[in-house]
DNA sequence: ATGGTCTCCGATCAAAACAGTCGTATAAAA
DNA sequence: TTTTATACGACTGTTTTGATCGGAGACCAT
């Protein structure tokens, strides 16, 4: 259950690769194109770079056209939230169906529904939690987020 | 994303019915049919059925043949954590393909892998906001569990 | 005791979402 | 101008999901 689709899958590999080259052990930034990363972790190509296009038009990364062309990232590692990669990749976030609509929409069960309430309650939830992860924390050694300064995030806290 | 399946959605609403009807206002447990719930929230009965007896497997529920039958709660709503009802008619959590897999399966990317380890950090994050979040939280007006509670439940704190 | 009614239960079918593919167009560097 | 890269759209096969059907078993009234 909840599983993750293939795209947000390897939207976000790709994207730890793009910022290790870019912000990793080698100083200088460096161009990596949609084929190298598809053969680095055997993921089909045009899939990838359908992904990719997603990604840019997000404005989370930003495509070189034309030779030693690539792609970059548009943000700081720090700016770019696991949150708003999901989002892009995957449609806004949401545990039921009824989770953005307006009223008077199709939703039968609306008027009698008892549990929306609570389901926003853990949809807020699990949004925070993506929301306070970063690419950055992803990369390299460095620790993760943790459930407690989710909390003190939440208390509004800076990071 | 992460969108619940109706069957998840089914199940919810029909556990919080049951539980109304049997620790709600009138305090004699009074037992409740799948037509009963169906007809109340506007489902099909057919799947509603399937989804009652799965909860029914799983011992959430028990279920009573015959006429004047139907479904009595299998333990008391304290109990009853929103993660088991969730795996019960979803399967096992996981955000990931590799989630639960053994070492040598068939996953092409996992040994070049960079995201594996950061994506089972969020997955026992999300596990843990459900795990701790019972039926009885989602009944009545009775305050529903918050981030801080999660936090202070990881610190080992009685709830 | 037995028939009838009501329920749970297992197998089956159709619709939608998803992953992946193909071909072509456009843009930049050599 | 040729090469090499991304950008874009349409298409196909597969998996998952939602919904449906017919049958088997249990209870209650007669």
């Amino acid at each position: 259950m909840l599983k993750l689709s293939k795209k947000a899958d390897y939207g976000l590999m790709a994207l730890q690769h793009i910022a290790s080259n870019q912000y990793g052990d080698v100083a200088q930034a460096r161009v990596v194109n949609t084929k190298e990363i598809a053969e680095e972790y055997h993921i089909p190509v045009e899939l990838l770079a359908k992904v990719l296009q997603t990604l840019s038009k997000s404005g989370i990364i930003e495509s070189h056209n034309g030779p030693k062309g690539g792609y970059l990232l548009g943000k700081n590692p720090r700016e770019i939230t696991i949150a708003h990669v999901l989002e892009s990749l995957e449609g806004p976030l949401g545990i039921m169906d009824c989770s953005h609509e307006k009223d008077g929409d199709a939703c039968m069960q609306r008027e009698h529904c008892n549990i929306r309430t609570p389901l926003l309650k853990i949809q807020s939830s699990i949004y925070q939690l993506l929301n306070n992860m970063t690419l950055q924390d992803m990369m390299g050694g460095t620790p993760l987020i943790t459930i407690q300064s989710v909390a003190t995030e939440q208390q509004g806290v800076e990071r």
